[in-house]
DNA sequence: AGAATTACGTAACTAAAGGTACGTTAAGCG
DNA sequence: CGCTTAACGTACCTTTAGTTACGTAATTCT
């Protein structure tokens, strides 16, 4: 289990970098969105051959289904850990706020979320990614009702309602203001449409 | 400006029948997402040429925003009648809410909606339809805050927010609930974030 | 050195989808 | 009747995007 970066390697050694195509093929999906970016785009941006690409993934659904990976441990994991953090409620709902209309130019990150993109062009992804989709999907879910569980027992959560459907709410605020942000709606309404969402929770 | 029926027509009379496929269009849209529908497909469905359709609508894009506009006035106009009834604020926002989460099985409506689809896949439409798409939005928000401004002037909204964030707050919970709809989450988990999210302005 | 192994990338192939050229047919007009 | 007009629909064209066949190059093993 020890695999350790001396392999006994054998043949021609590959000169493809699978986290250079990954990085770039997140980000064009990102910006371009997940279906309108085609794989020749990708291996010319990333300078490597379509075969080359096809050989590390694959295929298209292979090449997205590795992307939603990333995707997780570099976006979704940091919302998570707010999510578990040991602030109060309300300031984890803050953070959120903030997490979530956070100024990302300076950041170099594009607007809007990739799951929530991938959620919306589910139907035109292939059986993979389609899974990886769903699977995220209830990732997320299950991470709001825990934490809006731990909430209720500490006596923070005021609501009368039940966590999974407090849960769909919080997934249902954080669709909206990733599509408002991709409609180009300015991040104080947004910011405003948070505040008052949640304010019915704490 | 009398264009009455009674056309004296010359040449060979049109067999296509415009309204049929307006239909069949909308409701493939509707079902199956405005972009995973091939032009040969509803020629088939609607018994019509291609060439016949594209001599009638003149593209997919001219096509799809005429499905539009039919959309607009089968689905969208019935919406906005609720906002200008004579019922009191909650009373609307009962009826919003039924009218979102309505059994749609038996009476033959897909679930979801189509300018919610539109607006998610907008960057893969046409100039004419994403134009369109533009107009019903903002025709929607106008709609929304033009309720809610009268809410307002009448004592029976509650929350302290602008009109324009809460048409945005309006507009993300319907998208939610459409949303919700299509990934399949059970009507009364719906209808219970509805209440939850409407709860703040009455 | 040469056999075996593995990755490389050019140049195709294939399928799907939007769109159209063009000969045909059905009407009214003179 | 024939001329004009206008819609009809078969059979194509064109582009785009996913995918791969195949000859070549770079390594290790014996």
């Amino acid at each position: 289990m020890s695999a350790q970066d001396d392999k006994p390697k054998r043949g021609r050694p590959q000169t493809l970098d699978r986290d250079t195509v990954l990085k770039t093929a997140l980000m064009s999906y990102w910006t371009e969105g997940p279906t309108r970016v085609a794989i020749s785009s990708i291996c010319q941006m990333a300078n490597v051959s379509k075969p080359g690409l096809y050989r590390e993934f694959g295929s298209d659904d292979g090449l997205k289904n590795a992307v939603l990976d990333l995707y997780r441990e570099m976006v979704l994991a940091p919302f998570y850990d707010i999510l578990t953090s040991n602030e109060s409620f309300d300031q984890q709902v803050e953070a959120l706020i903030s997490f979530t209309i956070q100024d990302r130019h300076p950041l170099g990150i594009p607007s809007g979320c990739l799951q929530v993109a991938m959620r919306a062009h589910k139907e035109e992804l292939g059986e993979i990614t389609r899974g990886k989709v769903e699977v995220l999907r209830r990732e997320t879910l299950l991470n709001y009702e825990r934490w809006i569980e731990r909430a209720k027992s500490r006596g923070e959560f005021k609501a009368s309602i039940s966590s999974e459907a407090a849960a769909h709410f919080c997934d249902a605020q954080n669709n909206g203001a990733m599509r408002m942000q991709n409609e180009g709606v300015p991040n104080e309404v947004i910011r405003k449409t948070l505040k008052l969402a949640f304010s019915v929770m704490v």
